[in-house]
DNA sequence: CAGTGGTCTAGACCACACA
DNA sequence: GTGTGGTCTAGACCACTGC
């Protein structure tokens, strides 16, 4: 400990870990209760409490009342990716934002999107294509699919001004969300957009949002070339 | 509140995002500080503290010593993903998990792995490279370098026998990691041994991990067509 | 330097889940 | 029933940081 001695939980968290790396206790074993390792510590039990409460949100620990606590058997570590609205992406990088509208329909859904996010036939959907600039280089092509049936002010909005993507933000919540990132090559018609070549790689994150059950919203989101989605944890 | 009069931190939490969304305190505000909120709420401090401290990790709110608590200006999303051993989410898509060792060589780290992860100039590298295969069907090109000089028992390790990803994570401990996906375009060699074309686009996920500053590994996942990164949040 | 959040304590009661 | 974790309290001291 340096400075002074006092026991922190921070101290507690690591040498909880350190144990269950060596082995001490090993995967699927029972772990001291906290009591127990408050008095082994020379800490309170609101200490270890914190130490523990932490572990089990990483995922590390499995956590019971009356059982105890266990070490996991398959250490899964998350990663958190923020998701930020693209405008403040791109003016966190420090370049200047600029949005602009291509087009938008309304009409039914098609098969495979009421398939994907769970429509009912008869939904409208507002179809919506865009671009985001940074610095006045193409950085992401928005394809938004917004549910008019639910979302009904939606119809009346005028996207040309705002971007689908901040409009949502600020007038709809959700319940639930759904992103997922894969690579895929670019088509003719993105790749005009995108200032790029059809058949070039590219990043996709699909995005789907609900509100209580109710499909809210679909984006595909192509990004320009060499984007990269980082995080540290 | 449901059970009794006690104020909860859940039932602080909510109250704290209601005001928020409400905007009561609007984005970027000051709101009150701590003591003055479990007054108003009829609560002890580190009631608030929990609420406020989870907000916090949440990304709904920004606190700092002496300057006090902020809405943040921007709710940022946060998505978690769970980054399991490749076996294991091979395993748990209920495929049948196959590794293949291809070679290793030990070498003196290139300048771009050098420049990327921080390694001093004479550092040795360990560089391998595997497969692994869900159903016998290529799954995932790993290609791995694990920092001799500081994990010196990774010579001595057999990884024709156990996967590089699977003996770190039982050997070695980290205390950072960075973990960024990006798109690409597969080469000559990869394509050979993931069973594809090469130009195909293929999702990569690159990672890299630290013990106390000291790089320890940096790894390249190559994916096979079709791979999809998905969460829920 | 002084105010705000960060953390610890010691004790208490509660809720859940296993026996 | 009974033990374990979940949470709250009231008070205290500390550490960072803006003024």
């Amino acid at each position: 400990m340096l400075r002074g001695d006092k026991i922190r939980y921070r101290d507690v968290k690591n040498e909880i870990l350190s144990r269950i790396h060596d082995k001490v206790w090993p995967p699927g074993s029972l772990m001291p209760g906290e009591i127990e390792l408050a008095e082994e510590f020379g800490c309170a039990r609101a200490t270890v409490n914190r130490a523990m409460r932490e572990l089990a949100e990483e995922g590390i620990i499995d956590r019971k009342r009356k059982a105890g606590t266990r070490v996991n058997v398959s250490p899964v570590r998350h990663a958190k990716f923020e998701i930020p609205l693209v405008k403040v992406e791109i003016e966190g990088l420090g370049a200047t934002y600029r949005y602009a509208f291509i087009g938008q329909t309304l009409e039914r859904a098609p098969d495979w999107l009421r398939a994907r996010i769970g429509l009912e036939p008869d939904d409208e959907i507002l179809h919506i294509r865009c671009m985001h600039y940074a610095n006045n280089a193409p950085f992401q092509f928005e394809d938004r699919w917004i549910n008019a049936t639910v979302v009904d002010k939606a119809r009346k909005a005028d996207f040309s001004a705002i971007s689908p993507n901040e409009w949502l933000v600020n007038e709809v919540p959700f319940t639930d969300a759904e992103i997922s990132f894969c690579a895929s090559s670019l088509d003719q018609t993105m790749a005009r957009f995108l200032s790029m070549t059809a058949g070039e790689p590219v990043f996709i994150a699909e995005r789907t949002t609900w509100l209580n059950e109710q499909p809210i919203t679909f984006a595909q989101l192509t990004f320009a070339r060499g984007y990269r989605m980082t995080t540290r944890y």
